[in-house]
DNA sequence: ACCGTCATTGACAATGAGTATCATTCTCAT
DNA sequence: ATGAGAATGATACTCATTGTCAATGACGGT
């Protein structure tokens, strides 16, 4: 029933691409750096890479409002983010810390939950020390 | 600084709609449904009263992979959701079952959060009641 | 209640992320 | 090495969302 996944290339490059990258990166970021650095590659290709990568549980999708999707390598296990909105870097957050508010969830509203798209917005330790002040770092007035 | 916000009987109409549904809906939907109804409005301009809503924190956007972003009613306070995969409804999460999370990352991790995407998607109580084997409801089988 | 200002509206054009298509190229089981 | 068919890349396409701008309507001042 699965395809018989070919080891190509391209998937390879844009999986490397990606786990360097330490932060989120787009579909369309990829594409603009694999074709500088090695020319001639769809974006078509990006997506079915990303998307197959997503699938397999290497990558994950991060969706913010006002930015464009973008990708982020990860172990399969840990498929929660910490995204720091001052320098874009990404955390891993253990399932762990999640289990208890499924948990919690089920037994006080009867829902299951299937899946979730856990997603936490703020300032890392780094950035935070590095602006003792107010201000976390560039003012990234978003409008879209 | 901030601009004189008029009432006018679209955001009124919208605002008034979208509290109806008990589900999340898209502005696509918004916007047939207020042409059915009341005739003459601007597609744009349900993108707007959304917007003008989720500033205000009336409304809330629901992002799904796949699907078209939706907006619910909600009050200020809740800001995160259980959304049901099988019947689109959605339910506000208490802000206290999420507080706990928020002290782990910030304890563990030292990152402080900001803001944060929750929406738990999965099965509502009713859904799986009333689907009593696997199926939890139609495949509704997405593209895009 | 009337007026004038200016935010809001609605129709349509424009944008742009993401997807479909399809001839060509490349992987890999044999 | 070879053939089947999966993956690629160029391009056309879709369609949600936003920009534009003349026309409309809300509301403070009178």
């Amino acid at each position: 029933m699965a395809s018989p996944r070919r080891l190509t290339k391209q998937q390879t490059v844009v999986a490397a691409t990606l786990a360097l990258a330490s932060r989120a990166v787009s579909a369309q970021e990829l594409h603009e750096r694999l074709v500088a650095k090695r020319g001639r590659i769809g974006l078509a290709t990006i997506y079915r890479a990303l998307e197959a990568q997503v699938a397999e549980g290497t990558a994950s999708r991060v969706e913010r409002t006002g930015h464009v999707t973008a990708y982020v390598a990860c172990v399969p296990e840990h498929h929660h983010h910490l995204v720091c909105t001052s320098c874009q870097r990404v955390e891993d957050l253990s399932e762990v810390a999640f289990a208890p508010l499924i948990r919690a969830v089920r037994r006080r509203h009867g829902f299951q939950v299937d899946h979730a798209a856990l997603d936490l917005y703020g300032i890392c330790q780094t950035c935070h020390d590095a602006h003792p002040a107010g201000r976390p770092g560039a003012p990234s007035s978003h409008r879209r």
